[in-house]
DNA sequence: GCGACAG
DNA sequence: ATCTTGTCGC
C-alpha cells in the first residue's frame, strides 16, 4: 500500500519531537468508524539487545473470521534510541517499511502500545494512524500516562483518566483471570467504545487480542530467520 | 527535587 | 523490547 515518505529518518531533537507530536495531536479524529471492518491488522516491532536494527511485521486478518489474509516485513536500522513518550520516532520508520510490502489496506491498525493515552496525546497508535489515515487502536500491556481503578473481575473495564483534565482516555481492561489488564485506546478514527468491543471480539480466551500476538509471533520469527540466514528477504507473503 | 516512564 | 528452560502456582 502507498505509505508516506519521512525525511531524515525521523531523528531530531526531543524538543522538536514534542513539538511534531502536539501538532500530529491535533490531527486526531476520534470519531465512529467510517464503515464495516472487513479486514483488520497486528503491527509489532522487535529488536535484538540493545541494538538498533529493528524488524516490522503487519499481519493482516478477514474480519470477524480473524482467519490470516496477508503478512508483510521490514527491517530498518533505527537512529533513534527508546526514549519514554518517543516510542513513535523509533519504530514508525520500520512499520512504514513493512505497510509499503503491504497489498491490502486493513480497516483497523491495532499497534503495541498506546492510542491517545499519552502525555501529548499521540501515543504510537495514534501517530500511525495520522500518518496512514487510517483507524488506529492502541493495545498496550503496561502503563505510560492516566490513572485508571484496578478492574477486578475478567470482561470488567474501567476509564483511563487524564490527571490533569479528568478526560477519558482509553479503557484498562482485565481481559483474562489472573493477569494484568491491558490497556486500550483509540489512536485515531475510531471510539474508545468500538475500540475496546473489537478487542473483546479478539480475545480468544487469552491476555492479549489475536492481533497482538499474531504479530509478535510474525516478527519474532521473521528477526530469527534474517539471523540464522543473514538475509533480510521482505515483502508480503500470502497465507491460507 | 522526586517519582514515573508504552516498546 | 530482549537473552533463555524449566518450573511453580492458580
Amino acid at each position: 500500500m502507498h505509505v508516506p515518505q519521512l525525511e531524515d529518518d525521523y531523528v531530531m531533537p526531543l524538543a522538536q519531537a514534542a513539538a511534531l507530536q502536539r501538532r500530529l495531536a491535533e490531527q486526531v479524529l476520534l470519531q465512529p468508524l467510517a464503515g464495516p471492518v472487513r479486514h483488520v491488522a497486528g503491527v509489532d516491532v522487535s529488536s535484538e539487545w540493545h541494538g538498533s536494527l529493528l524488524s516490522a511485521a503487519v499481519v493482516v486478518f478477514r474480519y470477524p473470521e480473524l482467519t490470516v489474509l496477508e503478512t508483510a516485513y521490514a527491517v530498518h536500522e533505527s537512529a533513534f534510541p527508546y526514549v519514554p513518550g518517543f516510542l513513535s520516532f523509533r519504530e514508525i520508520p520500520a512499520l512504514l517499511k513493512a505497510f509499503a510490502q503491504l497489498r491490502q489496506v486493513p480497516d483497523v491498525l491495532f499497534v503495541d502500545g498506546q492510542g491517545i493515552t499519552h502525555p501529548r496525546r499521540l501515543g504510537i497508535a495514534a501517530h500511525l494512524g495520522v500518518l496512514l489515515d487510517l483507524p488506529a487502536v492502541g493495545v498496550a500491556k503496561s502503563n505510560l500516562y492516566g490513572r485508571w481503578q484496578t478492574p477486578q473481575r475478567p470482561g470488567e473495564h474501567t476509564p483511563i483518566l487524564d490527571p490533569k483534565t479528568g478526560e477519558t482516555l482509553g479503557a484498562a481492561l482485565k481481559s483474562k483471570a489472573r493477569s494484568l489488564p491491558i490497556l486500550i485506546s483509540a489512536g485515531h478514527l475510531i471510539t474508545h467504545q468500538e475500540a475496546l468491543t473489537l478487542v473483546q471480539s479478539m480475545l480468544q480466551g487469552y491476555r492479549l487480542p489475536i492481533t497482538t500476538r499474531a504479530a509478535h509471533d510474525a516478527v519474532n520469527a521473521y528477526r530469527r530467520e534474517c539471523k540464522r540466514t543473514g538475509t533480510a528477504t521482505e515483502g508480503p507473503e500470502a497465507a491460507t
